[in-house]
RNA sequence: GCGGCUGUAGCUCAGAGGGAGAGCACUACCUUGACACGGUAGGGGUCACAGGUUCGAUUCCUGUCAGCCGCACCA
């Protein structure tokens, strides 16, 4: 890579995987023994069998910028990647697979050897995502790469489990969760979309068992009915307060149960009269617990009815719905339906209607812990980007309620809890176990059930970095410096690392939290894999290269806010690196051999040379500030405009004149700021398009190394000088003057003109002179006169500028209507200008009470316009006349 | 019900208490020795609406409307 010219094209295909490679091979992404201390981030681990989508490669491209830039500041600077077992995602993936083409289910195959089934799996298949995260340009340090499921890693877990069980904060209890009849297993609460529907609630009439009447209870699930154990009214309400004590004869059963009085019941909602169901309704779970009745459980784990249906026993869940309500309507019971929309529960993963279901399951009590991080959080130990975020993340520590952490599934962590046969005691162990803690019988079994994903993603942090054990790593790199995620695993993950991170190391395991927005597509419908819109990253990293993607991502990047993706965006992404790439060859090109640069201070140095220096030094702070707020929307905005606006369309177009003249000195100092500013510009630039920005670096004779390794760039040793950017920026309103006139006036951009200036003053004059070359090559004029006080050529057209009056003396070429149609123009358009800032100085409130400096730069506004009004105006007369 | 986000050019979106911006699209012109994935010039916006604070509001505050998203729910 010490070829000195580049190809008259980018080719990102022929670049990216060898530069990667180098980059992996050489050692680049460990951590730096570093002066300005240390920086890490760990990644959120995607699903081990997964496949890159859009949201990876955004969340991949912001930690990717972060850690870049911290780099080259010269942090000691860590990224840990990884992935996660992903366990009811990979399982089901396992399952689908089985039964499609071996016609199996996995109990068919047994507990072990379907495990062991996911393992091949997940070695043919754990790759995947790996590569294509290196395919972006990862600069994570691979040797560190962790699965949630390594030996590590599962100690922890065990850790943790038996810790938190021994403090009494991990229970086992029989209580009503999220069932997903599907899924087959238990989910936590937020596992669960609610999702508004349209139902129906029936009125059904449960007869009193004396025959004394009847009550008529609401429900909108008929089929739960034979799990009801009472029927419940308001204590207060007069309506049903001789009701209360009464038996009731369940309808289509033999059974009879109880009318009982809780305040739970909202005596305007439906008839007033509830009908309760522990076994299959939270509430109803809570209300059953207070009066000490059964739980009756009438729906089995497939979401079928059970023999407690009798007659409608095996059904599903709808078909039961069905038939009960028609067997009710055919009884007389059902008194009336009526339309009711109210929200019901699914599964996250796969969209089955949850089942709320009686199980004895493993919890995590959440109160201590969530205590602890609100504090901590609170305390600012904690920040949030955007910072709105962390009022979220408080409201739902407050009301969190306990974990549900077991999960009917064979593959993750199975529970480290061990039942005697003999003593019926739980034993909790770090260590496999083959007696019981209690007694010491030999006859124990171990809990079927493995732990929730995120159990084990919540120790993410430091269970990579080798927690429990007191590593260098732990040391050296925890708590992390930031993380970066999506909101919308907010609670699910970084809440969880956030209160295990505490509890377990004392400390909040990252020090900022940046939270990115949704990718949607163009249309701003949420991408998803039913709906077919997704874009597939891969594939456009094929057609345009992963820094194309990289710079569309982080440039339209708003912090929490979500972002449309769309081929016009990576194409502008791409025309951007088309730019730079041909600014680069431009450079190089015009580089003699054994090319010396003069001192960045020279006082020979030209105007416009000053002004680069001046701007790009600007520059560079803008952006250095902006990244170190992690704003990377706004630093790639800052670079972009520079590079493109002020050094390609402005710059390189000026230094051509020092580059073709016979001036060797000039073209020399030409040559040195051409080389400064692209090289500065690359290493700004490199977090987001690592490939290219590299590619071209290795060209360039000024650099040594790799750019990955380069120091970020400083603006200490720039010239700093206003003037020559007030100056050059007088300039540029001349040369875009003579470019409208030329424009309106259709004079052929190959026509060569004269252009005299006339300029009020002495300081103006030298400002022009400077610049005339410039304003010759930009305009297209075969001659540029400063004069003093000229007498105006009368076929000319005339421009107006702030201190200077530009003729182009064309006679017979300008059509003279059209120029002073075109000075009428001009003439009102200034009329207003002055209009309002007289009105605006009239303001005695204005001029007394705004800053002095403001009513200071209104007056000179003010005078400007004024004095380009009467020009204009003025010119205006001698052309009548 | 509680909380939040968004509303700026045809489209996608930045922005900021003192003369409305970018990219794309559009119009006209230009194959000028880095780049047509380019250049030059241009058209186009009551900054959702109504109040308030202020000398001054598109920007801050309140409310309204519209779109979206969380959380919590009464079966």
């Amino acid at each position: 890579m010490t070829e000195r010219t580049l190809s008259t094209v980018y080719d990102p295909k022929s670049v990216e995987s060898r530069i990667y490679e180098v980059w992996e091979r050489g050692g680049h992404f460990a951590p730096r023994e570093g002066a300005r201390g240390t920086f890490s981030i760990v990644m959120p681990p995607p699903n081990v069998t997964g496949v890159l989508h859009l949201g990876h490669a955004l969340d991949t491209t912001l930690q990717d910028i972060a850690t870049r830039f911290r780099r080259m500041q010269g942090y000691s600077t860590l990224w840990v990647p990884g992935t996660d077992h992903a366990g009811i995602a990979t399982q089901a993936r396992v399952e689908q697979v089985l039964r499609e083409e071996e016609g199996k289910s996995r109990y068919d195959l047994g507990r072990e050897a379907f495990v062991e089934r996911v393992w091949a799996w997940k070695e043919q298949y754990g790759g995947t995502i790996t590569s294509q995260i290196r395919s972006l340009g990862a600069s994570c340090d691979w040797s560190r790469e962790r699965f949630t499921m390594d030996p590590g890693l599962s100690r922890a877990v065990r850790e943790v489990f038996v810790r938190l069980y021994e403090e009494g904060l991990i229970y086992r209890g029989n209580r009503i969760i999220n069932w997903c009849p599907r899924c087959r297993t238990a989910l936590s609460d937020i596992e669960v979309e609610h999702i508004e529907e349209p139902g129906v609630l029936y009125h059904v009439r449960y007869p009193l068992e004396d025959g004394s009447g009847h009550l008529v209870i609401a429900t909108t699930r008929p089929e739960t009915m034979f799990a009801d154990v009472a029927v419940a009214v308001h204590p207060d309400d007069e309506r049903y307060a001789s009701y209360v004590g009464k038996t009731i004869r369940l309808p289509l059963t033999d059974r009879t149960i109880p009318v009982i009085a809780d305040t739970y019941v909202e005596r305007d909602f439906g008839t007033g009269c509830l009908k309760i169901t522990p076994a299959h309704d939270p509430n109803d779970f809570e209300v059953g617990e207070r009066h000490h009745l059964p739980s009756l459980v009438c729906l089995d784990q497939d979401g079928r009815l059970t023999d407690l249906a009798g007659r409608f026993a095996g059904l599903s869940r709808e078909e039961g719905r069905e038939r009960v309500v028609e067997a009710l309507r055919e009884e007389g019971y059902l008194v009336k339906e009526e339309p009711l929309d109210h929200a019901v529960g699914h599964c996250d993963r796969c969209g089955t209607v949850v089942e709320p279901y009686l199980s004895e399951q493993w919890f995590v009590r959440m109160e201590p812990l969530a205590q602890d991080t609100l504090e901590r959080a609170r305390r600012g130990e904690l920040r949030f980007l955007p910072d709105r975020f962390m009022k979220v993340f408080e409201q739902w520590l407050t009301n969190v309620r306990d974990w549900c952490i077991s999960r009917q599934l064979w593959w993750g962590h199975r529970i480290p809890a061990w039942y005697c046969g003999a003593c019926g005691q739980v034993s909790v162990s770090r260590d496999d176990l083959d007696h019981c803690l209690h007694c010491g019988s030999q006859d124990v079994q171990q809990d079927e059930d493995v732990l929730d994903t995120w159990f084990s993603s919540a120790l993410w942090p430091f269970s990579t970095m080798g927690w429990p054990e007191r590593t260098p790593d732990l040391a050296r790199f925890y708590p992390t410096s930031l993380l970066v995620t999506g909101y919308d695993i907010l609670f699910f993950w970084v809440a969880r690392m956030a209160f295990m991170g505490v509890h377990f190391t004392g400390q909040m395991p990252f020090q900022t939290v940046l939270l990115h927005g949704l990718l949607r597509d163009a249309k701003g419908q949420k991408m998803s894999k039913s709906k077919g819109n997704g874009i597939d990253p891969m594939d456009v990293i094929d057609k345009y290269g992963a820094d194309a993607l990289r710079f569309m991502l982080a440039s339209n990047t708003v912090l929490g806010n979500d972002l449309r993706f769309s081929w016009e965006k990576v194409e502008g992404a791409r025309n951007f690196l088309n730019k730079l790439w041909n600014a680069a060859r431009f450079v190089l090109m015009n580089l003699d051999e054994g090319f010396s640069p003069v001192p960045l201070d020279a006082p020979s140095l030209d105007l416009a040379d000053r002004f680069i220096l001046h701007r790009l030094g600007e520059t560079i702070r803008r952006a250095t500030s902006a990244l170190e707020d992690y704003d990377v929307g706004e630093a790639a905005r800052a670079v972009y405009e520079f590079t493109w606006d002020e050094f390609c369309d402005w710059y390189i177009e000026f230094a051509k004149i020092n580059l073709y003249g016979d001036h060797a000195e000039k073209k020399r100092q030409t040559q040195t700021v051409l080389i400064t500013v692209l090289s500065r510009v690359l290493a700004l630039l490199h977090p987001y398009i690592p490939f290219i920005t590299e590619e071209i670096w290795q060209a360039l004779p000024n650099t040594t190394g790799m750019l990955i390794d380069a120091v970020w760039p400083d603006a200490a040793d720039l010239p700093v000088d206003e003037r020559a950017v007030e100056q050059m920026r007088a300039a540029m309103e001349i040369i875009r003057a003579v470019r409208n006139v030329r424009s309106e006036l259709q004079i052929p951009p190959k026509t060569s003109v004269p252009i005299v200036i006339g300029c009020d003053t002495e300081g103006v004059r030298g400002v022009v002179n400077q610049v005339t070359e410039m304003i010759a090559r930009f305009c297209n004029a075969e001659r540029v006169d400063v004069e003093a006080g000229i007498e105006p050529p009368k076929q000319a057209a005339v421009q107006v500028v702030t201190g200077a009056k530009i003729y182009i003396p064309l006679a017979g070429l300008i059509d003279m209507d059209a120029e002073r149609e075109r000075l009428k123009k001009e003439a009102n358009r200034l009329k207003g200008e002055v209009e309002r800032l007289e009105k605006k100085l009239a303001n005695a409130n204005f001029v007394q009470r705004a800053p002095q400096e403001v009513v200071a730069q209104e007056r000179e506004k003010l005078a400007d316009y004024r004095a380009k009004l009467s020009a204009v105006e003025e010119r205006m007369a001698s052309l009548e006349g």
